[in-house]
DNA sequence: TTGTATGCGTTATCAG
DNA sequence: CTGATAACGCATACAA
């Protein structure tokens, strides 16, 4: 059993009410009483038990976040974004990751209900419409990556279709009138969008660009299998196009094995600039997407949402082009950050 | 306000008892309250609320985690170790990152006072010992990556001696007579064990090995500033070992820009083993570190801490010295993972 | 099989 | 300035 308020108060000889006020510097306390309260408080390692305390303040001080399982980096990035944005504003995050399909949604957000004063979720499998009939009416909500369309949640997405439909136009602009796309995982709204973007592009050209598809995963070895297909074919696309950044390791990896240069032969592009990509050989060109400030920025909408002092906004994160030595870019390799002198 | 366990009870036409008793599957209930019940729950969309459950269950079915400041996917890998076998075990994570030094891990530990079950705690940065003083005793701790000598907490660490060990073994018996080491973050435990290792690799070649040093950060501009230092030397390394593969990784780019050729003029290799790092060009040797496995056994030992079915235990993560071709090892580049036929 | 009463640790309310 | 008391939402010993 541990130290409780009354042990304290017992201690310093007050009553429960009266610690309660000089710890928490609520109501007036004499400072005679205050630091008595103070000195036994610190001689027993009082902590005040956080669990009780939201029952009655209906505040937790947690966020939850629910995500679903990630690909690379951008787990990580997502949360080293939040979790400053949070601390600042005096929130701690708890997890559940993992999560693919309504029904562990449900459970997850369920689960969460009582622990948390607002919640992020990001589900790419599960469409906002089909969210909002399991999310609790009675806490703030933001969606990451999802497809909202139709609903009244806060969201904040990645400019996943501006950033496809870019940088196709850059590869095609570069004069390739063959271009192919490895897509991402099967289902996933973030690849959807960059498909979605990538085939807007090759439609704008007319019949004058040959667009190619395969299919692919997010990872390294889907990238590699995915590139040797699209080298198969009759007419193989001179620029390859890869909804990730691991693929486009994975496909330059393929090309060089089947004995083609990049970017000489064949050019390749990514999608979220990690950071090693400049350090690559080539280095990469990709989409860079700034996921650290995603899940900041959908803390801050969080926050907003709470605090009732802004309308449900519906953000779109917007993507950059990074052109480098991978598709033939006036690129930067090898790189020299600016801190070499 | 939101639907309690008295709404539920209201319109079932029963006792809150009930409630509880049939929802929780504990106590006998006649079949056919159970069936008003379960309607009353489901048409009410009620769910249980966790805060208030905890204050009398004394579960909260969560585990905080603290961690510091971490580089590269280490962070994301880790929680990726942990949240799955926390969630088959019916935990959630409370996560609070970005501590570094003792007055903040305090600030973060007491802040979960009553929120966790148990408590994971990483931090590099300060003693099994000091911490001693500030972690609550009345909750199981795991230490992660900590200087635990002369504690009593479980902890896991990962073998950063035995792993600098062996591959600075490996370089010497390749034939390296000038191996450079590229340090990792300044009083950073991980860096320190590193080091530790390699110097007594270096040590145990006599005076037939020099070992020369560069301070580093763990960051891709730290190692190419670093190997850039080390090459300046009058007689620079054949072989360089970084404390992580970040940092190899802008060695080798700092290399190739000063026109050296790897591993042909220089051996080069690095720590962590990121997925990444066999699709480099070369690839790249290092030395393995299962930083998922790193997670989840915490979270198995916290398990046990909590079960009291085991005494505290403080483990070592093997490592694996995966030898590739920066260091001009027989590796495997282009790479060929098994699922492509 | 069901209901009543009590308490978990804390803060809020209202008297003193 | 201080203290007794209720309340937060739930689970449990005990009574019926």
């Amino acid at each position: 059993m541990s130290i409780t308020i009354r042990d304290v108060a017992e201690r310093a000889g007050v009553s429960v009410t009266t610690v309660s006020r000089a710890l928490n510097g609520t109501g007036p306390v004499s400072p005679d009483v205050r630091r008595r309260v103070e000195a036994a408080s610190s001689e027993l390692r009082y902590v005040p038990h956080g669990t009780a305390r939201s029952l009655i303040t209906r505040r937790t001080d947690v966020f939850g976040v629910v995500l679903p399982d990630l690909f690379g980096e951008f787990f990580s990035e997502v949360i080293r974004g939040m979790d400053p944005r949070a601390q600042e504003r005096g929130y701690h995050l708890l997890l559940s990751g993992s999560h693919d399909g309504r029904r562990e949604i449900e459970f997850a957000v369920g689960a969460m209900r009582g622990r948390v004063d607002g919640m992020i979720v990001m589900s790419p499998g599960v469409s906002g419409a089909r969210l909002e009939g399991c999310l609790p009416p009675d806490v703030p909500v933001v969606l990451l990556n999802c497809d909202v369309s139709g609903t009244a949640f806060s969201a904040i997405n990645v400019d996943n279709y501006g950033g496809a439909l870019a940088m196709t136009r850059h590869l095609m602009a570069m004069g390739h009138r063959r271009v192919g796309m490895i897509n991402g995982a099967e289902g996933n709204f973030d690849a959807l969008e960059r498909l979605r973007g990538f085939r807007a592009a090759v439609a704008e050209a007319g019949g004058a660009v040959q667009g190619s598809e395969a299919p692919g995963d997010f990872t390294e070895a889907g990238g590699y299998r995915a590139a040797g297909e699209l080298a198969r074919a009759a007419d193989p696309p001179t620029a390859i196009f890869c909804a990730n950044d691991s693929m486009a390791v994975g496909a330059i990896s393929a090309l060089r094995a089947r004995g083609r240069r990049v970017p000489d032969d064949v050019a390749v592009a990514g999608f979220d600039d990690v950071p090693i990509g400049r350090y690559l050989s080539p280095s990469l060109s990709s989409v860079r997407v700034d996921v650290n400030r995603l899940g900041a920025r959908a803390v801050e909408l969080l926050c907003h949402a709470i605090a009732g002092d802004a309308p449900p906004a519906q953000e779109l994160l917007p993507t950059e082009l990074v052109v480098r030595r991978s598709c033939g870019g006036g690129g930067d390799d090898p790189p020299f950050p600016q801190d070499f002198r």
